[in-house]
DNA sequence: CAGTGGTCTAGACCACGCG
DNA sequence: GCGTGGTCTAGACCACTGG
């Protein structure tokens, strides 16, 4: 089982066997005796080591699991998870100057580390706006929308799945309800519609993936993800955009700046 | 059990017993047929009504709990998991302004949304900077700082630990340094010694808590923590304070103003 | 006390990966 | 084919909660 310190379990603790067990692991982790990627020892050699039975290793297994310091990958082992590039999302994301140069932000910013952007499933559509997503474009219960859809890749590795809301009244007939929303993405096609920006509001809630975003971004059991809703307000104070994400909690660092007033 | 509509096990579906289990209860819980608080069935109960071995049975509930849907509470039961009051931490929450009241961000916020704030483990010494704090600040590698380490109460449960770390140079021998920092709070101590503030530059991270933290916070298996770190820039530029806060996710939305500038 | 979930055992068969 | 993890069984004893 290579360099690493197992202790035997102490039967006068009073700390549960597998609890132990995965303590000493996790200790192995933590000291980095296992370093990001190396192969946790397996099923088999722990049964042997701790003389325990196997759902007693399964369980401590489970437990590291689930704090999300590994994975198992089913026919080869249980690795030490290792970080994909994290992407930092800086408050200025959305300034005009960007938006200027034609790159969308995404692209820009995944360049800048490194990375290699793609965007898929991008689907466009009209429909009727959620209750909550009409209430933050102050539309009324029975308003329609341009929904577009997009998942955005690192490398070919999901990160994020995005949805955005517009008034079907501004977007509906503009490259808005096109799946290619051109040079500068969204936001500049809002401008050249008049609707010049003025700021953005954003809301973000951590929690657990569901299943249906657990199987989008090919999350591992014991990573959370980022909950984000961005609203856009034009000049006047109309909200002309609302923009849903989820966001692989650990391919992002959100930065922000906050003025002291 | 009620009022519930659970199906029995589709023996020819490849999807595992366990998991088809998981979905129905998930189903019951989306459904709102089991409500926040509501008990969920016995493991003896669906033992009888799926007729498989208790582990199974286990197995689909430990699904829901760490998806963050059930707490269990031994020889009580499982419960769908009800949230505690959110606090929203808004863009606003250092402007100056709320200073000048004299109340701290943290009880005039709760007060604002119906709960009762409480601090404690409040503790203060003088230690040699972190390497990564020290970095924040602009220090070299062997500064002294002053470290405030405290946990923030709502209604009497814990939702938030935070330590502020201060160059000991500014803050020694000050209110700084002690434990009651005052009316206003160390930023307003900070403002006192002429050291006016600029701006603050948050990082946000979302991760599973550790061992630590799950037991400082009393979180149950499947809520994750937002890790905030928050640097303090006086005008001038100097980087005055550096607060690292992990927070219940099920506690906090985090709110952001940006200016599409 | 009865009922609940928490831990643990000692097996079984299966599906996946890799050589 | 062999070793890996994934699922499942059928028991056991324990610790906690509540009447």
């Amino acid at each position: 089982m290579g360099n690493l310190t197992l202790p035997l379990i102490d039967p006068a603790s009073d700390r549960a066997v597998f609890k132990q067990i995965s303590d000493h692991l996790r200790g192995e982790i933590e000291a980095g005796r296992l370093q990001p990627g190396d192969k946790v020892p397996s099923e088999s050699q722990l049964i042997e080591h701790y003389g325990v039975a196997r759902m007693t290793i399964r369980q401590a297994l489970r437990e590291l699991q689930s704090e999300g310091l590994t994975v198992a990958e089913h026919g080869r082992g249980v690795f030490v998870r290792s970080r994909p590039p994290v992407r930092r999302l800086g408050s200025d994301r959305f300034a005009r100057r960007h938006r200027d140069h034609g790159k969308a932000a995404f692209i820009a910013e995944t360049e800048g580390i490194g990375g290699k952007p793609s965007v898929d499933s991008i689907q466009v559509d009209e429909t009727q706006a959620p209750a909550d997503i009409g209430d933050r474009l102050s539309l009324g219960s029975d308003a329609r929308v341009i929904r577009r859809s997009r998942r955005y890749l690192i490398n070919g590795h999901p990160v994020e799945t995005a949805v955005s809301y517009i008034p079907a009244e501004i977007a509906r007939g503009t490259q808005i309800s096109t799946p290619d929303s051109g040079p500068g993405g969204i936001y500049a096609r809002l401008e050249e519609l008049g609707h010049r920006l003025d700021h953005f509001d954003e809301d973000i809630r951590a929690r657990m993936p569901t299943r249906d975003e657990a199987r989008a971004l090919k999350l591992p059991p014991g990573v959370p993800v980022f909950h984000l809703v961005r609203t856009a307000f034009a000049e006047g104070g109309r909200a002309v955009e609302v923009c849903d994400t989820v966001m692989s909690s650990d391919a992002y660092v959100l930065s922000y700046h906050l003025p002291a007033r």
